[in-house]
DNA sequence: AGACTTCAGCGAAACGATTAGCTATCAGGG
DNA sequence: CCCTGATAGCTAATCGTTTCGCTGAAGTCT
């Protein structure tokens, strides 16, 4: 590789003058940028990273810890984030902490390591897992979840107004013995979607069966197991509120190896499932989030964090859900309950 | 951010003997030792990566760019990506080439200057839209796609024998008009995946017919557009071989939107489909490639390079599809014919 | 005891850029 | 003709590490 040296002493110049044409930071004469350009051109020369950002310890990097890069919803986050920070001018450099709080510490100290400009956080950790001042010292956004008394920056979406949402619609068809699969209860997402749930029910004076509230890993497996328990005993709702996309993939898995048929035997309605999910059928009835428009908030908060154009202590975002109807629930008669 | 110096000034030894203790590149004593460890903890001192990446050449950082980020079988490959080059102790900058070219090219000047220590890419051009040495100088593993006379490593599968398997089977179910919506020809993929179609029809004397082949983006949009306009055609094929999975999702709502049943009135079988996509249905009978394996093949190759540990010119490792049968073919007398 | 090794630890020179501050040139005014 | 002011471009310090080569004390051998 050339470096600035070679290049000023081809054109004959000061490595300042080489700084001041490839920065445009300074007056060059014509002639002089010419020759700088030329032989810019003639080495291949492209100023190295590690030497710029050590003088301006700056790293141009934004880091994105997500929760579960298996789960499409993660990788829906993915897509929209490398767009934007490429749009900004940075690179994105990716780390998946598998729902694992340990792998998440070991990642945040990489990333300080590192030397990135700026981070978006999906916390997988319950909120006391968190020093209060953990995020000091680096431009932060927390991303779909929260942390209770946090410092950072924050874009969620209305959960709670989710799981109202998506009960409501069951509880407009009919269906009274609704059961809720939810994620762990230490993250704010389950415990807002669940909250909704009981809102809704309790608007019209019911209330879920303890029974019938399920909580567990935001994963498939975790899922079809629970479902399978839940939908053997004969007690079984008639419509499920699962908490979340990848889930509601393994529910529909359970409720067909049980030999139920959804949604004649069963409604299911879930939130966060991708859209259009690889056309799954019955096509889900969800409460879909804006996904990119939320990563694409997140990173602008960053951006103007990482250059100081903002001061407020801490901006939190909260983004709508809306409800999208599908074919898996039914109108309870149709059912044997 | 404390310094090394910082360390050296408060343990009371030189800033030599502080990175010595970090790297346990040299003896140091214990009492000095336990000194510079106190003073490192005390100082919460992190090395800086931009200086010691400075003085090392070195980045700790690995890029990968894929071919189309929406797509998620790409998605896949980041997460094993993700996996793998934690656990050989570098970080991973990810970048989308969108299927351009032009995007590819300036994410490989970015990843240049960034200084990365190797990359695995999926190329987007033809081959010869990249100079015969354009990878010279930086460690490189092409996945997924060959680029032909290229000097990188390459982690491929057999496309040729994916498009034969897939074809062979739907022979064996007895369909003769067999069509095919392929990606752009200029890409190793789309073009194997067709010669095995065509090996597998020559196979037993027959030829696929012109209009039944067609070739476009590896999009959904793309494949639903040009199914809708094959299958609208009163000499449509009873069975249809998709190059990719997202292009069958597409091809499924075509067929779905033209009033036609899968499997009962046109047979499809795909490639590269990502296992258990989302519980589509009817499930895609399709050829599965090991992606997991793949990656980690391609990063071992990598590592390999980028560590020195090889010397071979050039490596090229062709992984074997294998076919899964799913619901969305069915033997021709099912058929009109 | 003198000569020779050994080696813990230090000092200082890189690495490749940016940038503050300086020099030298030139035009124009008195 | 000299002085001033403007400014293009240079010199050299700096960022935070690693690492080469050195020093000097201690140990070993004859």
């Amino acid at each position: 590789m050339a470096t600035i040296k070679d290049v000023a002493r081809k054109a004959g110049v000061s490595t300042a003058t080489v700084s001041a044409v490839m920065n445009d930071t300074a007056f060059v004469s014509p002639e002089l940028r010419a020759r700088v350009v030329t032989a810019i051109r003639e080495l291949r020369y492209e100023p190295s990273l590690a030497a710029r950002n050590l003088r301006r310890s700056r790293s141009q990097l934004i880091a994105l810890a997500v929760a579960d890069l298996s789960n499409p919803f993660y990788a829906r986050i993915v897509w929209s984030a490398e767009a934007a920070v490429a749009a900004w001018g940075y690179s994105l450099v990716l780390f998946n902490s598998d729902e694992k709080p340990d792998t998440e510490r070991r990642i945040l100290s990489r990333i300080r390591t590192l030397g990135c400009d700026g981070m978006v956080l999906v916390p997988v950790g319950a909120a006391n897992q968190y020093q209060p001042h953990e995020f000091e010292g680096m431009a932060t956004v927390l991303l779909g979840r929260a942390i209770e008394g946090n410092s950072a920056d924050t874009v969620t979406i209305d959960n709670r107004e989710a799981g109202r949402q998506a009960v409501d619609y069951l509880l407009d068809l009919g269906h009274r013995r609704i059961g809720s699969i939810t994620g762990p209860m230490q993250l704010s997402t389950s415990k807002g979607r669940l909250d909704g749930m009981i809102d809704a029910m309790a608007a019209r004076g019911l209330a879920p069966q303890p029974g019938h509230i399920r909580s567990g890993e935001f994963r498939e497996e975790a899922a079809y197991s629970v479902a399978r328990d839940m939908m053997g005993s004969p007690d079984r709702p008639t419509a499920i509120y699962v908490a979340n996309g990848v889930m509601a993939i393994g529910v529909m898995r359970a409720v067909a190896d049980l030999g139920l048929r959804c949604p004649q035997d069963i409604s299911i309605a879930s939130t966060d499932t991708v859209a259009g999910a690889g056309g799954l059928k019955p096509r889900l009835t969800r409460t879909e989030h804006p996904i990119a428009d939320m990563t694409n908030e997140a990173l602008r908060l960053l951006v103007d964090r990482i250059e100081e154009r903002v001061s407020e202590p801490v901006r939190s975002i909260v983004f709508q859900p809306a409800l999208i109807v599908g074919e898996s629930c039914m109108p309870l008669r149709g059912n044997a309950g």
